[in-house]
DNA sequence: AACATACCTGTTATGAAATAACATAACGGG
DNA sequence: CCCGTTATGTTATTTCATAACAGGTATGTT
């Protein structure tokens, strides 16, 4: 399912993850809108959008089941399964289903459709504001009462056809 | 990942699997679509497109090994997913990424891009033709060269609703 | 026909992704 | 404080997919 060369060796540069003080207002900035809508932010949930929010690409569940203990120990599956369930649910990621990974939400606005550019050399996934007007009048005329919709479009990014 | 509510006794509507002389029809239709481009529609490939378009609905890779030998026997596991590889290389299947599920492709022309409207309480799975200039536009203003795209859009249909 | 070779298949085993089921703990309103 | 609700911890299992390699089959060439 991983599509992408293993021996690309491009800069993966559509989203360096974040660090230091960029980081923790981002999380601060999490704990702020999730308590405006009564929801918790609980540990477990927080440590898995910290990672979501440091890495430069996509991760796999299990790169966070490995990375979620600070000391080394990994997390149990259903740890991890339920704190992306949560984050999706609220906006704050998003999972690429054609390489069963997660990226952290890179939009302002909440409760947006998710759309995404993938390299296939690289693995850069780099979310984008879809406009799905045609899509959405595709649905109507079948009588579709569409919920959420997802867009993934695999290719090679700009980095990755120059080299 | 199989959202569809198990509960659901709604009719799958959408497409009703061939039979008889349209289901021979199509796979003829497919060997010779193989021979005109040197490609082989062999005897397990043949046999899971059969079993694609005979199905009302999308098909799990192990509901085509459990129901891959005629006699009962089920297929290995490699020989399903090589040939759904073949299928999709070909066009003549798509994956549907949010349901690990597989469909015969219903349109007309290849190589064409795949979208679908999914219902989450029947299950049913309808491709259509998606307008994609917007997000073509988007891809090009970013700088990647795109090779497909694939979209689903979630909710529910014409008769669940009404259910 | 004999051969080369490219492609396809059969088989075993394993790896990767996700969830079921149930027990325990923390929060928050009455 | 008590109870319902929500979240977590834990074990085990299920579901989905591929690696690796041996063996077979079609095709073109001589």
């Amino acid at each position: 399912m991983d599509m992408h060369s293993p021996d690309c060796t491009h800069e993966d540069g559509a989203h360096p993850g974040l660090g230091g003080a960029d980081l923790r207002h981002a999380l601060v900035d999490a704990e702020h809108r999730c308590s405006d809508i009564q929801e918790r932010l609980t540990a477990p949930r927080r440590r898995v959008l910290e990672l979501l929010l440091e890495a430069d690409g996509p991760l796999k569940a299990y790169d966070l089941i490995a990375a979620f203990g600070e000391d080394g120990e990994p997390a149990k599956p259903p740890t991890v399964y339920r704190a992306l369930e949560f984050l999706e649910r609220l906006g704050f990621a998003h999972r690429i289903e054609s390489l069963n990974a997660y990226v952290p939400c890179r939009m302002d606005r909440t409760g947006h459709a998710a759309a995404f550019l993938i390299c296939d050399c690289c693995g850069a996934a780099e979310e984008f504001e879809p406009d799905f007007a045609p899509g959405r009048a595709a649905a109507e005329a079948k009588g579709y009462a569409v919920k959420s919709v997802t867009l993934e479009a695999r290719g090679l990014c700009p980095a990755c056809q120059a080299g």
